[in-house]
DNA sequence: CGAACTATCATTGTTGAACAATCAGTGCCA
DNA sequence: TGGCACTGATTGTTCAACAATGATAGTTCG
């Protein structure tokens, strides 16, 4: 739910989650704005707000590319991801309206992997973890785990094997929901904190298995 | 330690976290370009920055205000506080090279204590706490705390009573890294939960005290 | 032959002026 | 008094130009 104005910069951020340019890919001003159809400049102040949301790289006069996160980058995302998401689960109240939303993204990420449509799956699991830190009602956390998820986002691009990535989640995800709604946030807590170990290794793993640097 | 390039974003973010501008000050493109001696253009890239990093709101059409923090804020900021700081300093090591900039900064709390000068009592109490999060060798959660860290100066800006803020936690910050190095991260940690609820309840009084929104 | 140097070129950084789009305030009118 | 068009100011965006920098290629010299 990145902030619906700034119609470029969301227009922009989406291409490139989406995968339209793929990681560390070089972005022309002039090409790129010619081909969005906007000026330099404005597509310049753009570059600035997806840079400092961690999407772009920005290297003073060699311009900006798309970032292409590294193994250091995945180690990072996750242990902040290890800093808030248990805690705001632990923390979170069933009765709390983000509960909703992740029942949704659990059902999402179910009907997604029926149709073996892993792509659909990623964008679920993605939703799942969002609603949980919407269970802390801090937008601050929130604007936190939304750039962080982008990120990773890209990480995912450049594995581009979705199926080994996002399926396995699914039940999990299930699984988490209810124990969180049977057994309450700290014993969900707990399997969150086993459930993202597990997604770093997946994620680590198909990386170095790719490319070895 | 903002990025030490961008020369323009980061004179003006010193700027305003100096309080040149007082908070909810508009910023007028054409003047304050005019003031530093460059281009609305470039101007309006800065203020990109720094939106995106919570100093300055920026409403489509109405132009870039400094942030001013209200209530809700101040409460989601030490939300996001106590999420980070204290398992920071609980999986902190001793030996970790940020200790130093601890030890560093609670003396120059305790000198600025002594000269009465409030100011850089405020300085050094925010950089103990920068050194705790940089316990956690992750750079994103260093820059959300870099961004919230510049927010809650805004806060203490609009309060005006330093004395009453900053001079208290000087003592405690001895104790904290003392309590660190002999008892360990953990016993820390519970310690620094304690210290940031206090915190909060200081700034959250001086706050209602001071105008009734 | 290889390495260092230099010239060229493309790209980014920045500026200034111009105009459209929008908002805020004013005064008019019912 | 309450709504309404009008005006002025500010922001949003574009364009063209030039300076500053980095990359490339070609050249010269050891």
């Amino acid at each position: 739910m990145p902030d619906a104005d700034d119609t470029l910069t969301n227009a922009l951020r989406r291409r490139i989650i989406d995968g339209e340019f793929a990681p560390g890919t070089r972005l022309s001003e002039i090409s790129l704005a010619e081909k969005l159809g906007v000026s330099r400049n404005t597509l310049r102040e753009a570059f600035r707000v997806l840079s400092e949301q961690g999407l772009i790289e920005h290297v003073p006069h060699r311009g900006v590319s798309v970032a292409s996160p590294g193994v250091a980058d995945v180690v990072d995302i996750y242990r902040a991801r290890r800093y808030v998401e248990p805690a705001a689960l632990a923390a979170g109240s069933p009765l709390h309206p983000a509960v909703t939303a992740m029942r949704e993204a659990v059902e999402q990420g179910e009907s997604g992997l029926e149709a073996r449509d892993w792509r659909s799956v990623g964008t679920a699991n993605m939703a799942f973890h969002d609603a949980i830190v919407a269970l802390a009602d801090s937008p601050r956390l929130e604007r936190l785990f939304r750039d962080i998820a982008a990120e990773l986002r890209l990480a995912f691009l450049e594995i581009d094997n979705p199926e080994a990535l996002h399926a396995p989640f699914v039940t999990r995800n299930r699984a988490l929901l209810e124990t969180f709604l049977e057994q309450g946030g700290p014993a969900a807590a707990a399997e969150l904190q086993d459930y993202l170990v597990l997604s770093e290794r997946t994620v680590l793993g198909a990386f170095t298995r790719l490319r070895h640097d």
